[in-house]
DNA sequence: CAGAGCTCCTGAATGC
DNA sequence: TGCATTCAGGAGCTCT
């Protein structure tokens, strides 16, 4: 499932691909995402240039002459580069295609269809973007700047860092592996929170993260070389699905707002 | 406003 | 073997 370590990864793929190029012709096969894709979007973004592709959160924005294709992945979605022979075979999950002039050719695919793509003028306007919180590996994001938004909170700590209004980029998996990381419970209500925890969890966040885009970036080479095989790096998780914690205590999963929530009642306070 | 729950979707896993 | 049920999860939307 792709998080901000993933849609990274995505990015740093498609960029060397992209970037300076001209679109052909852009195809719909599937129009059924989590939004519909806009039916405008094949006239609109033909022979425009990519000026540049960058991630903000965990969305992919490609950067055109007029304005800005916003791509999501949800959960399932999967950007490939396909060949010439591969256009006959449409998959039944197969949702869009790029063509570039250079017969580059981009396909998105989506099993269970939450990713999207829009395509607009004004990139900080729009309602996917306008509310985003920081990015979680700039300086802005520490644990004063957490602590304050914890301040007379009384949501779940792990329901804060997982708001993208909030925070940016932070998944269930890497919640979870951040609040192992710095020994507090996911239950644990905002407001108990303290700044020294806060601190840690910050650097716990940043740390997670930029451990799996390093080793998100291992996969780059497959997703390009094996042509489109979901890429998605295998890290030892510590504690996300797993039975026993490495203090050899069960470990508890529990529900926090419908999301499997692992940890430690030990390790965790 | 804050926060909990619902919802979209499909395939894998589980139950009888 | 096979049909039915349950679950996973990003995040906007609805309701309290």
């Amino acid at each position: 499932m792709p998080e901000l370590p993933e849609v990274e990864t995505v990015v740093n793929a498609i960029n060397k691909s992209l970037k300076s190029m001209t679109i052909g012709k852009f195809i719909i096969m599937n129009s059924k995402l989590r939004w519909d894709i806009n039916k405008n979007i094949p006239d609109v973004v033909k022979n425009k240039n990519i000026q540049n592709i960058y991630r903000r959160g965990k969305h992919i924005i490609l950067r055109l002459d007029d304005g800005y294709l916003i791509i999501h992945l949800g959960m399932t979605g999967i950007i490939k580069f396909i060949g010439q022979m591969d256009l006959n075979s449409i998959g039944k999950h197969d949702h869009y295609e790029i063509h570039l002039k250079d017969k580059t050719i981009l396909r998105y695919n989506d099993v269970r269809k939450f990713g999207s793509i829009h395509w607009v003028k004004n990139l900080k306007d729009h309602f996917l973007i306008k509310n985003l919180g920081p990015e979680p590996l700039s300086q802005e994001f520490d644990g004063e700047y957490l602590k304050n938004k914890c301040r007379n909170r009384n949501t779940a700590i792990k329901n804060l860092i997982m708001n993208q209004n909030i925070v940016v980029g932070v998944g269930n998996i890497y919640a979870c592996e951040a609040l192992f990381l710095s020994s507090i419970r996911p239950h644990r209500k905002c407001k108990y929170v303290t700044l020294k925890q806060c601190d840690e969890l910050a650097k716990s966040i940043k740390f997670v993260l930029k451990k799996s885009i390093k080793s998100g970036g291992t996969t780059l080479k497959d997703f390009k070389t094996l042509d489109g095989t979901p890429g998605y790096f295998k890290q030892k998780l510590m504690i996300y699905g797993c039975d026993i914690c490495k203090c050899g205590t069960m470990v508890k999963n529990i529900k926090l707002s419908g999301r499997s929530s692992f940890y430690c009642s030990i390790c965790q306070k």
